[in-house]
DNA sequence: TTGACAAGTGACCTTTCGTTCACTATAATG
DNA sequence: CATTATAGTGAACGAAAGGTCACTTGTCAA
């Protein structure tokens, strides 16, 4: 029945890590929150650190899954509006999925002191974003929609802003939709400064 | 002599504070680091966290004192060539002085508990370099150096992508050779979209 | 010279932490 | 039905945490 509680703890480990970071967490408070007692947990997991080195697991394998291959990546937009839409949709998404939210959170506390969170913190805040829309402005200049530059500097100038934004989500979230807004506008200022003419 | 031993108490805990977070330092090896035993300590400051206070009041002044009003702020470049030079020498200032670097990862682990670190760490990492470089803009602008513009959305969309970069820096130090050419190649590369022709 | 005070020590206290263990309840297995 | 593995309990343990206190030492002013 309780099957799952292995999983379960792995949930409320990621919900405390991210709030408190792996060394303000205790065991006992992560127990309560699942109604048991904390020597329940030791049950499933043989140590705090298992627990931490299994969510970094499941961390790093989620994002292998999600983002790491070529196979999920969006299809390139047909227009430049279509680009603005799919940033919009990406970066809802990416602020408003809890589970999203909170690995950020995590991976920004615990990225001095454990060289995984270290590396996938990189992946999610820098290449990860940067390497998906090298490929995107790719597709678009081949298209047409954009004007000729490396795509590499173009993806970079591009997320790097949104990025800075959505770590402000997760800083101050009081001020999302503030923050919501100006990725749209930044996105559309960025058309308008590397959209080929006639596709505006 | 030790009359400063309560400001190398604070020295000691940016450190600590900086590695390991403020859950994750414990007053005996804050104490050990300044050779003194831990009750020492508590001649200077009456708890580990009137010490966090104390360190924080001294960034957020540091700050104000720094980098918060408009006489410091670096004389505006006289030439496209001047601002990547300008660019250069805050990027490395920012990254290679200690304290300062130490402060940034203090607020990175701190920004989701403190109030006052998150406020302070949003100036630090997004609000403080647009709002500085919005008036550098806004200089540019009139001596006819970058075409005409939004100089906050300029702003933003050039200081963002750096201080991905300065992250990086922080969270793997051995990329920052890399990550400073990145900079540069970046301000280059933003010089060239914005500059006004004829300054290049 | 003396007295007061600030700085530092070392022993000690209390609480909390991570972890262990003997034990119980339950549910599946042979 | 007997057995065995699994999930969970509650008490207990040792280590480490933050903090207190009586005491010593050195400095300086009266």
């Amino acid at each position: 029945m309780a099957k799952d509680t292995k999983e379960r703890i792995l949930e409320a480990a990621l919900e405390m890590f991210s709030q408190n970071g792996y060394a303000g967490t205790n065991v006992r408070e992560l127990s309560a929150s699942l109604g048991l007692v904390k020597s329940g947990v030791y049950k499933h997991y043989e140590s705090k650190e298992a627990i931490w080195n299994a969510l970094l697991d499941q961390m790093i394998a989620y994002y292998a899954d999600h983002f790491g291959s070529a196979d999920h990546l969006p299809p390139v937009p047909d227009s430049l509006e279509a680009l603005t839409r799919l940033t919009m949709r990406m970066a809802n998404v990416t602020v408003h999925d809890e589970k999203i939210a909170m690995t950020r959170k995590v991976l920004t506390l615990e990225q001095f002191r454990d060289p995984r969170a270290r590396e996938l913190a990189t992946k999610h805040f820098l290449t990860g974003l940067t390497d998906m829309f090298t490929r995107i402005f790719t597709g678009m200049t081949e298209k047409g929609l954009l004007k000729k530059d490396d795509p590499a500097m173009l993806a970079f100038a591009y997320t790097a802003p949104i990025s800075a934004l959505i770590h402000l989500c997760d800083r101050e979230p009081e001020k999302t939709d503030e923050a919501m807004a100006q990725i749209e506008a930044f996105s559309r200022h960025f058309i308008k400064v590397y959209g080929e003419a006639g596709h505006e």
